[in-house]
DNA sequence: GCACAGTTACTGACAGGTAAGTAAGTAGCG
DNA sequence: CGCTACTTACTTACCTGTCAGTAACTGTGC
């Protein structure tokens, strides 16, 4: 018991404090949203003042910068040196991110609560979210490409695209009402019946009959 | 030009001042959110000091919440009339919305906004937007019994909902791509392709073989 | 092994702004 | 006149960002 929760015994490197208040700032975005989490909020987590924390990153949109490219580096460790997966690979990797999502509740809040705070006007993550659909977008739409090729046809960018832009839609909007109502919908079965629907839907090809016709 | 846009003749009616201010805090709320939306805001897009909005409604929560029904009443009023559509109808129903959509952004934004708002702790919309996620998973879900019945298939509860809470989930999600990045998904189209995937998929039933077969 | 200088990490106080909400007074209309 | 809508003026509460000062650590020369 020598200090036990006492406030520390050295000081934290540069490093260290930073990588604290990113993960603070992820919390406390995640949860209130950036416009509504205050500085304050993020000091407190950390156990200094709020001129600290603007010691370390200058100013508010800084942090949130910051945070998302934390997030995006985190996100990449988190693949351990493998590529990002291709083809089926891909469609596989988007199926165990689901299920490993519905046990990570405060990143996935994160991801929605500023996602969707993004679209408001002149949002400082706007920009970042943006570029983040347009990657991905362009990667799924690859992957569709590969996998008709796989089976022996050829597929439009235009399909492509459609159907890649609907998989990422379609994993956003189940996170949304999984947060609101985790009862309701299951993530993990839910995202995975959605994109198995999709990638079909875009390998059969425009010519398959509609099941819903046009009156 | 008697008077123009001069202030005003007569006072507008008690009635006649709601509906201009919960048009002007759709407004506001749907394009700077509701935290980041400020009283001032919506009452200089009326012409009145925000004590005077509070007058109205009491409290920024409570007129969110009037935002909120109006919006369903108004949504009510634009079927004239008619019963919500089921069966195959609603998903007609669903993706001519979708078309209608890419002509009012403004309503997108605020739907779509408000949504991401709803997700961060203790936000006053969260209730109205869960309920509103219950009632329209129910009615497709149903809607997707009904197309099946037709086809002389039965549907179990588990799948008809799966596929409900894809469509509602592809729905908002395409919304949110769509309103960062107009150019790169087509609303209407995108909605349209993605709605027929997920019906078709869970029509041909669950033991349809899978695209994305287990490693 | 220790003094001294320089750097870094922070605190505390405060400025400047904006927010919601309240209360008292006033203008217009039936 | 009396009701209602509204304004003006204010309170309370935050929030971001600045700044000067301070305490802790780091390196250097001896």
């Amino acid at each position: 018991m020598a200090d036990g929760s006492a406030p520390r015994r050295t000081r934290p490197s540069k490093a260290e404090r930073r990588e604290e208040i990113l993960a603070a700032a992820t919390r406390v975005f995640g949860s209130k949203g950036y416009h509504a989490g205050s500085l304050v909020d993020v000091a407190e987590q950390v156990g200094i003042t709020h001129a600290g924390v603007l010691h370390h990153f200058g100013s508010k949109d800084k942090l949130l910068w910051a945070v998302l490219e934390y997030r995006d580096r985190v996100d990449v460790e988190h693949l351990e040196g493998q590529h990002i997966p291709g083809g089926l690979d891909l469609f596989r990797h988007l199926m165990t991110t689901a299920r490993i999502n519905a046990e990570r509740r405060g990143i996935v809040q994160a991801y929605a609560v500023l996602t969707g705070e993004s679209v408001t006007d002149g949002h400082p993550a706007a920009a970042w979210v943006t570029e983040r659909f347009t990657v991905l977008r362009g990667e799924i739409a690859a992957a569709v490409q590969q996998v008709a090729r796989e089976r022996g046809t050829e597929l439009g960018d235009p399909q492509a695209r459609r159907a890649a832009s609907a998989v990422i839609g379609v994993m956003d909007g189940l996170q949304v009402q999984w947060l609101l109502d985790p009862d309701a919908v299951g993530l993990a079965e839910d995202t995975a019946f959605a994109i198995e629907a999709i990638l079909a839907a875009a390998l059969a090809g425009p010519e398959t009959p509609r099941v819903v016709p046009a009156r």
